[in-house]
DNA sequence: GACCTGCTGCGGTTTG
């Protein structure tokens, strides 16, 4: 009987109809192509049933290829890998992959692997493998790292990748190509087919090429980009403030809106609620609360500080409607079974587009529903992102994730974890590296230098014995020592955090993780607030905080230090224009009917940009000069992300400095930043152009930004990653003091003695291309040079400036006589503005 | 190396 004939689409068609999901095109696509011996990348919305179109096309592979061995027994050895993001993605998925099996009639296994995975299960899953593995990155690594895993993974015939969009452009994304160049590299009977799934990018076909590398020399260049081109309807409300004139000028945290939320609350059965930051979650539930008590119960907090099972819990019990509403941080970004909420509300800047869709995304996923998603601004600027986020939709201008190339640091690891299983040789184990996306630049003489950092700790550390991990016998290199293999077990994955702690209640029960540094400026009775609940501190011991329930009326509300997401370079660019129409608007060259509500709405604020300074336009970059009694202001708004500000502004003043000996103290935000200085800042039409060119770029960072203190941050990570620096046991964590100054340490020896080594390279690399966005950097100056630079000299701060010099206030200033001195500025502003009206 | 608004994600001590 030839079943190739007889089972085909129509049973992946039958079973996601019983499943609920609606069959598209895009569906059968996939699975003609897996069918085909082909690899791909499909992009389809969360929802849409694409796990499964490459699930079962997987599995009916199998049967066709062995139709003997169909409905036959078990023992078939790993057939598909699953590589997923989230450990917390299996067990669903593996239930639901189980009943899809057995509705066909197979007897396979879906074994789950990640670090929850039991030693039991572990040594179950060696014994037998299972036919389908769900596994995480840094897991299959692991798997990697065992003795024989050569014959485990011989018989595999596909790997797909969850989330791939999510992965590409980390350094666990460099360790997924790693890991498959490594398994397409095993001699086997069969083909090996790659699939990848994504959310929408900006670009889809790198995507696809990143992942695919490894295997193209297998399809020849037959790969598939199965996109689903499902029109998904979206619609943008902004939270608009009764009067924008009363709305407050600066700040992040949008609660003056809080009464504003209730009614959409109220009448959605269930809301996801993103907030940007940890410490603000906390900080809008108890304004929730307080606002309306009843809430009490309704209303849960999720963010990645808050243990797993509550998490788990306030999923479960928004799912079920228990819940009507969730705050929430990025926590809810992932995960893509997670089930439908019916609003979504975004609480200040998403800072890019595809973060925006993606949450929209959560609302309304049956096909044809409309997601919807409420934007509200945390100051009255920011209300124009919500203009350009709806153009930025109607346009498809979406973000790209930039591939990394070249980390050292992951090579190092790999190799030797290479080296604890079956050891590796130098040409094969080269080429095969070079088989990657990331390392396909990579030099013979690189690559015998990361090989070095395994054998001797690279050039400066030879005389260390805790760094000759690895030796040469035959031609294969080892690792043999038991305690450092334990070791490099330990280590492996390429997320490094900050030091953390538990929190617990005395009398049991995890709460959370807080910060080491948090903590300890804190004394025993003092309260602070974690997952929405008010905690008194009673003592710290072995990395765990014990806490009781406070009474106390007074408790501060941690922060965290997190990633510093800069505004996205394409928000940034739809964000000039709406400037631009803003400017329209105020001079009567467009209609209040031909643009946004929101800059309607805005049109007092603009007025009184303009009567003070000017609305730049999109080819303008507009500077203005302001002198207060603190001295002499310069504000300069490209609208490129505060990264990218943090280095131009200190480039600038040394450009400035160049000119006059003058010291500045600097500020910014997404939109803009500040040069202080208390002399007045020789910056005129005859010499601003040569302060903002491009030439001798490198040279003014090196000489204005302290790169070396950057890189040697940028070092712990990757002497961490590659091993050369332990952190200790689990459980015992050393200090992140400690870590940081023995990376430290290593990062002076080798930039004493060997200083030019792959490694500290890596270092600056990355403060350059991340820290800096060193190409963004020069495409904001290339653009410069093309628009006309506009300085004016406000008499008073202006709107445009205001939210960058209340940042910089903070710095000097108790929270209290902030809020007092803000208002003050922003009465007199408005006294100024309205005084002017009368005339 | 901090707290100034500042996200997410993983791994783990095994031999009777």
């Amino acid at each position: 009987m030839n079943l190739k004939k007889t089972i085909g689409y129509k049973v992946v068609a039958t079973w996601l109809e019983s499943q609920g999901f609606k069959p598209f095109s895009f569906q059968q696509e996939a699975w003609q192509a897996i069918h085909e011996n082909k690899s791909g990348l499909v992009n389809a919305p969360t929802g849409f049933g694409k796990t499964f179109s490459i699930f079962l096309g997987a599995v009916i592979q199998f049967i066709n290829e062995h139709p003997d061995k169909y409905l036959q027994k078990k023992k078939n050895g790993l057939q598909l890998i699953w590589i997923t993001p989230l450990r917390a993605l299996g067990k669903d998925l593996g239930r639901a992959m189980e009943e899809a099996i057995a509705g066909l009639g197979l007897q396979w296994q879906v074994g789950i692997r990640n670090g929850d995975t039991t030693t039991n299960e572990r040594q179950k899953q060696k014994r037998i493998a299972p036919e389908v593995l769900i596994i995480t990155p840094e897991s299959l690594h692991l798997l990697l790292a065992q003795k024989e895993y050569p014959s485990y993974f011989e018989k595999t015939r596909i790997i797909a990748v969850d989330e791939w969009h999510e992965l590409l452009g980390t350094k666990r994304g460099v360790q997924i190509e790693l890991a498959i160049s490594r398994l397409a590299g095993i001699k086997k009977t069969h083909p090996l087919q790659l699939w990848g799934i994504s959310a929408t990018i900006g670009n889809l076909d790198e995507a696809a090429e990143v992942l695919l590398f490894p295997v193209f020399r297998f399809t020849e260049g037959r790969y598939s980009l199965v996109r689903a081109n499902l029109d998904k309807k979206i619609e943008i409300e902004s939270i608009l403030p009764d009067e924008i004139e009363k709305y407050p000028w600066a700040g992040h945290l949008g609660i003056k809106l809080v009464d504003k939320i209730l009614p959409i609350i109220e009448k959605s059965q269930t809301t996801l609620i993103f907030i940007n930051t940890r410490g603000m979650s906390e900080r809008w539930y108890q304004a929730l609360l307080q606002a309306a008590p009843e809430l009490a119960g309704a209303i849960a907090l999720h963010h990645g500080s808050i243990e797993q099972a509550l998490r788990i819990w306030v999923e479960e019990a928004l799912h079920q409607a228990k819940l009507k509403a969730v705050i929430c941080t990025s926590s809810l970004d992932l995960g893509v079974d997670f089930r439908p909420v019916e609003t979504v509300i975004q609480v200040g800047s998403p800072k890019g587009v595809a973060r925006f869709l993606q949450r929209a995304g959560r609302s309304g996923h049956t096909p044809g529903a409309i997601s919807k998603i409420y934007f509200l601004p945390t100051h009255s600027l920011e209300l124009i992102e919500a203009a350009a986020l709806k153009q930025a939709i109607k346009e498809q201008t979406i973000e790209s994730r930039e591939p990394m190339l070249l980390c050292y640091d992951v090579l190092v690891q790999f190799l030797g974890t290479l080296a604890i299983s079956e050891g590796f040789q130098r040409d094969s184990t080269y080429h095969e590296i070079k088989n990657t996306f990331c390392f396909q630049s990579l030099s013979l003489e690189e690559f015998d230098e990361v090989v070095q950092f395994l054998t001797q700790g690279g050039v400066a550390l030879q005389q260390y014995d805790d760094y000759k991990k690895v030796e040469l016998t035959d031609g294969v290199y080892r690792m043999t020592n038991r305690r450092l293999m334990m070791r490099h077990r330990l280590h492996i994955g390429t997320i490094v955090s900050d030091a953390m702690l538990n929190v617990k209640f005395i009398s049991g029960g995890y709460i959370g993780m807080i910060e080491e540094w948090f903590i300890s400026r804190l004394n025993p009775g003092d309260s602070f607030t974690l997952a929405g609940r008010q905690l008194e501190l009673v003592r710290i011991k072995d990395m765990t905080v014990l806490v009781r329930k406070s009474t106390s009326g007074k408790s501060i509300v941690p922060s965290w230090n997190g990633g510093r997401l800069p505004l996205s370079a394409k928000l940034g660019k739809v964000l000039r224009r709406k400037f631009q129409e803003s400017a329209a608007l105020i001079h009567k060259e467009i209609k209040p009917s031909q643009t946004d509500i929101e800059i309607k709405v805005l049109e007092p604020l603009f007025a009184l940009q303009q009567q003070l300074s000017i609305v730049p336009k999109e080819n303008e970059l507009l500077i203005e000069q302001i002198e207060t009694k603190d001295g002499f202001h310069l504000f300069v708004y490209p609208f490129e992300g505060r990264l990218v500000h943090e280095a131009m502004a200190a480039i600038l003043a040394y450009r400035i400095g160049k000119i006059t000996p003058i010291t500045f103290s600097f500020a910014m935000n997404d939109y803009g930043f500040e040069l202080l200085s208390d002399q007045p800042i020789p910056v005129d039409d005859t010499n601003v152009y040569e302060l903002f060119s491009d030439e001798n770029l490198v040279l003014d960072i090196q000489r204005s930004v302290n790169a070396s203190e950057m890189a040697k941050r940028k070092f712990r990570d990757i002497a961490v990653i590659g091993g050369l620096v332990f952190q200790g046991m689990p459980g015992e964590h050393k200090k992140a003091r400690h870590l940081q100054s023995s990376a430290s340490l290593l990062f002076n020896v080798f930039a004493e003695y060997d200083p030019d080594n792959v490694l500290i390279r890596q270092a600056y690399a990355e403060v350059f291309e991340q820290q800096m966005e060193e190409t963004r950097l020069r495409d904001m100056l290339e653009r410069i040079q093309q628009s006309d630079i506009v300085i004016t000299f406000p008499k008073r701060l202006t709107p445009f400036c205001f939210p960058i010099k209340v940042d910089s206030f903070r710095e000097n200033m108790s929270s209290e006589q902030l809020e007092q001195r803000v208002k003050r500025m922003q009465e007199q502003l408005n006294q100024a503005a309205s005084g002017k009206k009368k005339k």
